[in-house]
DNA sequence: AGACTTTAAGGGATGTTAAG
DNA sequence: CTTAACATCCCTTAAAGTCT
């Protein structure tokens, strides 16, 4: 036995009146053959709602046909869901064990980790003990070895020098031994100057031969004592020489005997401390590191607990991650990916269906930028473009400021090319726009749709019929809802009734209406006064109309390829012709393709008009463009 | 080249939970 | 009780990839 959605829905009204808690479940059970412990209530709950909700929204037949669904009650399954999200209560029990189990494990773990921790410290600190004595050890032997090495180098050296003042007091010695021996030698030259004293008397006495041969004897012993005293002297010269050298190795000795001092000094420095300050060091990091990886692994919040929705942050990240056009249901796993860069994980990632839902946001927030921004911009451009897939039409909506800035309306899929349903589609999402902004509507009197579409002042579109249909539904539709908007238009048919030629027109509402805003308004209000630049517009529309236009006709037409063939002759003989005199192409009387063809409407009318001036410069380029070698060229592209 | 499978994506129906 | 937020399941389609 089953209920109807419209039962259900009256149960549910009626069980609210009852104080019984119990009512609604045991009034289904009744209803239906389901087992009243089997059903689940929450659920039941939270579908009658959703029905209620869904019901309000029809009216009429569909509301009818809705009220007699079958209502399916939701029953309690035997196997939880396993979600992989988020953990539910029956399944916190299961999962509780093993998750205390992982706990203990982690915290046995990060125990095991502290004591290796202590472990390593405590080596570490042996190991800096050892060191230390070792390096006292060698600091002591070293000491011990140079103080050795400084003694006996001292020892010798005092010896040297003990043999140095020897060798220095012999020498004094012997030069005072030769000062003695010399003032002997005075004392003797004395005494034998006296004889001599003594002999010249006695010489006196005696005879003078004699005492002059004495004399001359005395003298040559005098020169040879004297000889030898001089050679006393060289020998004392000599001596002191060899007495001032040694004193200058002395000096020299004694320097070296500072400098072994100072090297000894020198090496005292205690060289293996810097090395343990290094291992130190070294240790204190790897030792901080190990620290760190166990304090790592940090969970980041993306989902708040308390709010049950992901942060703001993380919808932004969502959203721009999905602009780099990342499957959604991929987002999780990138941004857990990511996470790992930065040692961290998130507590939670949202699902695939999570992310669409954020996609919808962002939309959403971009609707709402283009009502706030683009609804306070001032001439504003309207682009429109088609394009075609898989056999369906899309519509593209583009508006692009002042700052050449373009945002991007909307697209709409097109059932048929009509210019009324493309304005369809374009009010449908200028009223988007409208909806999102809702709350700020309130507050101004125009919509933002509405003012959106008040400062369109150009509209860019391709030439194909549908668009200039679109342009003049579009004014039509702002002149229904702005009715002071069209002062523009009023302006510009003013300048058309003031003038008859096209290109007048452009001037007059470049000079008059519009004004040259841009580079493109000046250039085109620059050449428009152009007689030969007109002369070739005239060539490029009667082309088109007589030529180009009618051929995509037959091109189009049902008619075979082979059937062409006479409709090809007849254009090239037409265009031989015409490259000879072209006066009838220019005055439009003569056109190579069937009558019927070519599509006579006002563009037609005013460029086979005749013009002064510009006629004959037509003709010339039309004979130009026509010739055969232009022709040739034009194929070769 | 065509058959078959996988993946991304859209969308509806509905269960779960906790705050209002 | 209502409702929001998230989740899951199911179905469908287009496109890409793989196999035969």
């Amino acid at each position: 036995m089953s209920i109807t959605i419209k039962l259900a829905i009256d149960i549910f009204n009626r069980s609210k009146l009852q104080t019984d808690s119990d009512f609604l479940i045991s009034n289904f059970a009744e209803c239906s053959d389901v087992d009243k412990t089997q059903i689940n209530k929450a659920a039941l709950i939270s579908k009658l709602h959703r029905y209620k909700e869904k019901l309000k929204g029809k009216r009429g037949k569909q509301k009818e046909e809705f009220e007699n669904e079958v209502f399916s009650i939701p029953v309690a399954t035997s196997t939880s869901t396993a979600s992989k999200g988020k953990l539910y209560k029956d399944e916190l029990y299961s999962y509780k064990e093993t998750c205390t189990s992982l706990a203990t494990e982690m915290s046995e773990i990060q125990k095991k980790s502290v004591e290796k921790l202590v472990v390593i410290k405590s080596e570490h600190a042996v190991k800096i003990k050892e060191n230390e004595s070792k390096h006292k050890q060698e600091l002591l032997s070293l000491k011990k070895t140079q103080s050795e090495e400084l003694q006996s180098q001292t020892k010798r050296l005092r010896l040297e020098t003990k043999r140095v003042s020897q060798k220095t007091s012999k020498v004094y010695n012997e030069n005072e031994k030769l000062l003695e021996q010399l003032k002997v030698i005075k004392k003797s030259k004395q005494l034998i100057c006296y004889e001599n004293i003594l002999l010249r008397r006695k010489l006196e006495r005696c005879s003078i031969i004699k005492e002059t041969q004495k004399q001359k004897n005395l003298e040559k012993t005098l020169i040879s004592e004297k000889n030898k005293v001089s050679n006393c002297l060289r020998e004392i010269e000599v001596l002191k020489q060899n007495n001032s050298k040694l004193l200058y190795q002395l000096e020299k000795e004694e320097r070296t005997v500072l400098e072994q001092n100072n090297k000894l000094q020198l090496l005292d420095q205690p060289d293996p401390l810097l090395n343990l300050k290094v291992q130190l060091q070294t240790a204190t990091e790897e030792r901080d590191y190990l620290h760190s990886l166990l304090l790592d692994h940090e969970e980041i919040i993306l989902f708040d607990p308390v709010k049950k929705s992901y942060t703001p942050d993380t919808r932004q990240c969502i959203m721009n991650i999905t602009n780099f056009n990342v499957s959604s249901n991929n987002v999780g796993p990138v941004i857990k990916e990511v996470l790992k860069l930065a040692n961290r994980t998130p507590n939670a990632v949202p699902t695939r269906k999570t992310v669409d839902n954020i996609i919808v946001e962002k939309i959403a927030i971009g609707q709402k930028q283009l009502g706030l921004t683009v609804g306070a911009q001032q001439d504003t451009c309207l682009y429109g473009d088609e394009t075609r897939n898989f056999g369906k039409t899309y519509q593209t909506f583009l508006l692009s400021d002042d700052n050449k800035q373009v945002y991007f309306l909307g697209l709409r899929d097109m059932h048929d090319k009509a210019a009324s349903a493309t304005l369809d589609m374009f009010a449908n999402i200028l009223d988007d726009i409208s909806d999102i902004c809702e709350t700020y509507r309130n507050n101004d009197i125009t919509s933002h749709g509405h003012s959106i579409l008040s400062n369109i002042r150009n509209f860019m579109s391709d030439r194909a019929q549908t668009n200039i249909a679109f342009t003049e539904l579009l004014q039509n539709y702002r002149t229904e809802i702005m009715p002071t908007f069209l002062q523009n238009w009023n302006e510009l048919t003013i300048g058309e009734q003031t003038s008859t030629v096209k290109h007048e027109r452009i001037k007059a509402f470049f000079e008059i209406v519009h004004g040259a805003n841009n580079k493109l308004h000046k250039l085109t209000l620059q050449l428009v006064k152009k007689q030969y630049i007109l002369a070739c517009c005239k060539v490029l529309g009667l082309i088109s109309k007589l030529i180009t236009a009618p051929l995509w006709r037959l091109i189009e037409s049902n008619m075979h390829v082979l059937d062409m063939n006479t409709n090809y002759l007849s254009l090239l003989t037409y265009l031989d012709r015409m490259s000879k005199d072209s006066t009838d192409f220019i005055t439009g009387e003569e056109f190579p393709f069937p009558k019927e063809l070519v599509e006579k409407d006002k563009m037609l009318e005013k460029l086979v008009q005749a013009n002064e001036g510009i006629d004959d410069k037509a003709c010339a380029f039309a004979q130009l463009a026509f010739s055969k070698d232009c022709i040739k060229s034009w194929l070769k592209q």
